[in-house]
DNA sequence: TATCCGACTATCGTATGCAATTGATGGCGC
DNA sequence: GCGCCATCAATTGCATACGATAGTCGGATA
């Protein structure tokens, strides 16, 4: 396994996406449920490393993902590729159009709108249950964790970008539940989307404040002012991702709509 | 599983596409983004047949997936199969082991109780978004489908054990929520398989006239009175379950983690 | 010159073959 | 007789090959 990754590290340093080998080693923690002790399959590496080049938005909402370039790029068979094509897939950040190859999703504003209103419910939920029973292992996790995002934010790279957002799955996690852990996880990634996507640019300073007072309003017991302060730093990720319709059109057929009718 | 193969065998026998016409007439809408109109490939028929064989507990928690097997009654490669199996794992519903097969899920007693509470919080949302702007023909669908889960009643059979659960699917998909459509989907999925492993037997009948209930209170517009039906509902469904932990323990490993310690 | 049609190329969908891993069975030593 | 180790069968993981499909480019015709 040691082996495989290092081999993949190795091939892209002198590749297209070799960006993804740098930031690889400190994301491995959270980015999937799998451990670094279980073997990982060669379409396990790629989903991650895809994933990963994703959330990180090295690759860009609307990037062609072409089976061949990857699997040349990974030095492994398409076979592999499309495995975690179809799971990139199912968690909603890749679009596979049949037979016109897939490429990373590209949010509307709409669904952007929608996200954001889910993540509020269920980042809510999460802060709910943290403050009934989060435990001193759990609170030190959290201060590790914001430890490495004041770290990252140095090099105001896409390491910054990621931590922010595993922040939040960190939260998920430390409730316990694998299936509100998931579906955070979805929506945090959607969330990277639609920031890669209609944002100007990700400031992350901010951020990492706002993280701080969350794990402050954690520490207090107070639910409302927990849930307050969540809700309004989910508020806040929502007002940089400037979600006002009148910019960035998402999408032709947005535009061709309001002409189809006309004619 | 061996009737259930059976049946799949002989109506795939004349080609795939229209044994589905026999089962999925009135799924097909909610069973996934593609509508019928789409071409579908082989790896997306065996991915709706299995989740179908599945959700109608034909193939009950447990139950192994062989990719060999699968692919022989469904009369294609083990590709296809593969890609269906790695779709079906990302929702949850079925478990792949490396290099040891895949098998449906087991929900342990925990994550059934996690996922229940998931699911109150889930359909509690979309309960207060359908109050607020559910429109005429919102209603003809659902009681539509009401109608149909009556006709299934008399065959007792899988069928309407399918209808009871898509019942909360069309109601998430009411809201024109993507995102919530997709979680509810899954909770749903999930609780199909834990009612198949600690329920008794499904009784049904209950069911509908619950439904039925639901669709009196989005009528009424008292989002209290609608939330409180749903929930009374959900509570109902779990309680079918028999989630009591002193029977039908999930797992060894469960067993034995009481012993594990005193070694 | 503009439009339409057909071949071409690139890419995906699927099947098949081989290597690798797991679990089992039988033989061997104790 | 009991336990351990090696070999074997079964099944998965991966790669490659082939057929199918969509988009593109060039030529023929009006």
């Amino acid at each position: 396994m040691a082996t495989l990754l290092y081999t993949i590290l190795t091939s892209t340093a002198d590749g297209a996406i070799e960006v993804m080998g740098h930031v690889l080693p400190t994301a491995f923690g959270l980015l999937g449920e799998a451990t670094l002790s279980e073997r990982s399959s060669r379409s396990e590496v790629v989903y991650r490393l895809l994933r990963q080049a994703i959330l990180e938005q090295a690759l860009k909402p609307g990037t062609k993902l072409s089976e061949d370039t990857i699997a040349d790029h990974f030095k492994v068979s398409r076979t592999s590729v499309r495995g975690a094509l179809v799971r990139l897939n199912a968690e909603g950040i890749v679009d596979l159009r049949a037979n016109k190859g897939a490429c990373v999703a590209e949010p509307t504003l709409e669904e952007a709108r929608d996200i954001f209103s889910l993540r509020r419910m269920l980042e809510a939920e999460v802060i709910r249950r943290l403050v009934a029973d989060l435990g001193t292992s759990g609170f030190k996790r959290l201060e590790q964790h914001v430890r490495e995002e004041q770290a990252a934010l140095s090099d105001h790279g896409p390491l910054s970008i990621r931590l922010a957002g595993e922040f939040h799955i960190l939260l998920a996690e430390l409730t316990g539940s694998q299936a509100l852990t998931r579906f955070v996880r979805e929506v945090v990634s959607r969330c990277s989307l639609i920031l890669a996507r209609f944002a100007r640019l990700h400031s992350p300073e901010c951020a990492v404040d706002e993280h701080i007072q969350i794990i402050r309003a954690l520490r207090s017991k107070d639910i409302a002012a927990a849930e307050k302060i969540m809700l309004e730093h989910l508020d806040a990720v929502e007002l940089r991702a400037e979600l006002n319709p009148d910019k960035a059109e998402p999408d032709i057929s947005e535009i061709l709509k309001r002409y189809a009718s006309e004619s």
